[in-house]
RNA sequence: GCUCAUGUAGCUCAGUCGGUAGAGCACUUCCUUGGUAAGGAAGAGGUCACCGGUUCGAAUCCGGUCAUGAGCUCCA
């Protein structure tokens, strides 16, 4: 007879075979009604499990992860049933559960429309009010395969018909639904109370582009209303700080139809921002022991062909052109030029680490598909370097890169980090010896920073282990833009070597990494992150002089003079608007400083500050705003 | 590249049944000189993405191309 152990440790004897919904009684009504599965010593199962021997139990509710996992699961399991009430020769194929939600894919011979998603919507919610009892039942493959086959649902047979037979299929009944599933699932359909259907899409039938395209109906479950109505309010502020729109608003900015997709056109302001970026960048460069070189756009493709890109590379690389019967390659990266330089003369161990950065830009073939404002690109600069190193200095190498990323990406107002190590691939190059050796230096160094991380088996590219850094931005979204990346294969292809202190002939390793990825991204994300609201330091225009009459037109001249003899990016406004008009618009255009001057301003020498969150900080001398902006600007405060 | 949607003034968008195009903002000029988030008037501005077809007639219907968006695929 079954004792049921619950996660608290109490222990409750049963004299009869019991189900999780039954124990759930038997600990209160209250926890009976928010049931809606179990955990069985480690194993998620149904509420109507039924438990005959010794068990741990954990009871699973909508406070648990897994019981929101188990929703979303179930209502896309809802949105089958009811879009075979409404479409019946619609086939159901498959329907998992993503982050903040589910989709499910259907073999339609149309797209769903917007209409059609409200019809769904509608039809579910009907369905979840039934409060339908939801039913497992076991069937033999085989005789699934007919059963699914003969209601005319060809997909799920043949995903049945992959299973290994003589396997026992669990069929989930609601209503006159059934569906195939491994479960589990809520006991009925009534918990459900809080979904949306967002959009549709296609999607291809296993995800291979060679299959045919199914229609695919996304949507999002929750536990409640609340954070339903609280995941709805994150999109809308995702689309509030769209890069595309905002770059777009304070012209940043642009993708020029003429010019093609995917090639950026940094407007004037946007360029302020950039240059900006990068003055701190070289900086921080210089002082953390970094050289910078230039490189060419285009080279011979037999460079491309020694560096192996021209064979594993080529898909994203444009056609190379020809010219005096030389074929010239666009560079899609820079590493194979620095390995030129490296060669240009023979380096002694002494030299090494050598540090070699560069913005380099370069071009890469995206599918138009794949384009995205900012975001994908086709051309774009990396903030790239390679750092040329002995086997003994990885360990110190990578830190101080890790330490370099860190202070960079914190100063950009990037507090959390997700720190990735991936080891070895199958199909790899270099000794087993080197990548067990790389592979440790790159875990010490992360844990020698004191950093959380974790590893992806088998996740390194094929010349190297690598680490990547990723971060949250203000609405707590992840970006990927830093990579730390070893490359045993390059210096092998180039026959790059160094002098040892034996005057032996050594092969020098090779780091790749870059802290922000590409430029054009990183802006992206900055204009994300900040909503626009970029921090004084970064902003194109740091104050904006505003006349209230044309009476202080010579002294705003005065003024904006003034602060740009200190450095500062200042603005004047002196057209024929009323000042509310103008504090208006460059609240809009988000300029940090409003200095509005009226005629008690000018008598005085004064400015009268307001700031871009409506704050009004009163008037002061043009020195002390010019000294206030100063500290704001070299301290980079965010 | 694939599926679906979209493409009208610098921007945001309307445009009925196929009958040769409209609003707000922005821009120019004039009036107004106004003290902390939109003062008023007038004017200018469009090969309706591009190419082709149907039609007496196309922004509108059809086909193709390009671009954008969502997703798929891809992402060293």
């Amino acid at each position: 007879m079954p004792a049921v152990t619950l996660p608290d440790g109490s222990r409750r004897e049963f004299d009869h075979p019991v189900t999780v919904l039954d124990v759930a009684k038997d600990i209160g009504p209250g926890l009976a009604k928010a049931t809606l599965a179990g955990k069985v010593n480690g194993q998620l199962v149904d509420a109507r499990h039924e438990i005959d021997d010794d068990a741990e139990l954990a009871i699973v509710t909508d406070r648990d992860p897994e019981g929101v996992e188990i929703i979303r699961h179930s209502t896309a399991h809802l949105m089958a049933q009811a879009v075979k009430q409404l479409f019946p020769d619609a086939q159901v194929t498959i329907g998992p559960t993503i982050e903040n939600g589910f989709y499910y894919d259907f073999a339609y011979d149309r797209g769903f429309t917007p209409e059609d998603l409200a019809k769904i919507e509608k039809r579910m919610k009907e369905l979840a009010k039934q409060d339908l009892p939801v039913e497992r039942s076991l069937m033999d493959r085989d005789e699934a395969v007919k059963y699914f086959r003969d209601m005319g649902e060809a997909y799920k047979a043949e995903i049945i018909a992959s299973i290994p037979q003589g396997e026992n299929i669990s069929l989930y009944k609601q209503g006159d639904f059934v569906d195939l599933c491994r479960g589990p699932h809520i006991p009925s359909t009534g918990k459900l109370k809080a979904f949306k259907l967002t959009k549709v899409a296609g999607a291809y039938w296993r995800g291979d582009s060679d299959n045919e395209m199914l229609q695919r109906i996304y949507g999002t479950a929750w536990a409640n209303k609340d954070q339903l109505k609280e995941y709805l309010e994150r999109l809308k502020e995702a689309e509030r700080r769209d890069h595309r729109k905002i770059g777009q608003e304070l012209d940043l900015f642009s993708i020029q139809d003429e010019a093609g997709g995917g090639l950026v056109f940094w407007h004037p302001k946007g360029a302020r921002i950039r240059r900006e970026i990068e003055k701190y960048w070289y900086d921080m460069h210089e002082k953390a022991g970094y050289d910078f070189v230039v490189s060419p756009h285009i080279a011979n493709l037999d460079l491309w062909k020694t560096s192996g890109h021209a064979d594993f590379y080529s898909e994203s690389m444009y056609e190379p052109m020809e010219d005096e019967h030389q074929a010239f390659q666009l560079k899609p990266m820079n590493c194979p030029f620095h390995v030129l330089m490296y060669k240009d003369r023979l380096h002694s161990y002494r030299d090494l680490p050598l540090r070699w950065a560069e913005m380099g830009t370069v071009y890469r073939r995206e599918m138009s598909g794949a384009l995205h404002g900012l975001m994908r690109v086709r051309g774009f600069t990396q903030d790239d370097a390679h750092i040329f190193c002995r086997e003994d200095q990885i360990e110190a190498e990578v830190m101080a890169v890790i330490d370099l990323t860190l202070a960079v990406l914190q100063t950009f107002g990037f507090e959390k980090f997700d720190v990735n190590l991936s080891t070895k691939p199958e199909d790899a190059v270099g000794s087993d010896a080197i990548w067990e050796h790389a592979t440790a230096s790159l875990r010490s160094a992360i844990e020698k920073k004191g950093l959380e991380y974790s590893v992806d088996e088998g996740g390194g590219a094929f010349y190297g282990p690598k680490i990547d850094i990723k971060i949250h931005d203000a609405i707590g979204r992840e970006w990927q833009c830093s990579t730390v990346q070893l490359d045993f294969n390059l210096p092998e292809r180039f026959d790059m070597e160094y002098v040892a202190e034996d005057n032996e002939r050594r092969r020098p390793i090779m780091i790749h990494r870059a802290l922000l990825g590409s430029v054009e991204r990183f802006f992206g994300v900055l204009i994300e992150h900040y909503a626009g609201h970029f921090p004084t330091w970064l902003t194109p225009v740091q104050a904006e002089v505003l006349t209230i009459t044309e009476r202080q037109d010579a002294y705003a001249e005065e003024v904006t003079k003034a602060l740009r003899d200190k450095g500062f990016r200042v603005e004047a406004d002196l057209r024929n608007e009323k000042i509310g008009f103008k504090i208006r618009e460059h609240t809009l255009k988000r300029v940090p400083y409003l200095l509005v001057l009226g005629d008690k301003e000018m008598e005085n020498g004064q400015v009268a500050v307001r700031t871009r969150s409506g704050e009004d900080l009163g008037v002061m001398s043009v020195e002390d705003f010019g000294e206030r902006l100063r500290e704001e600007v070299a301290g980079r405060h965010h």
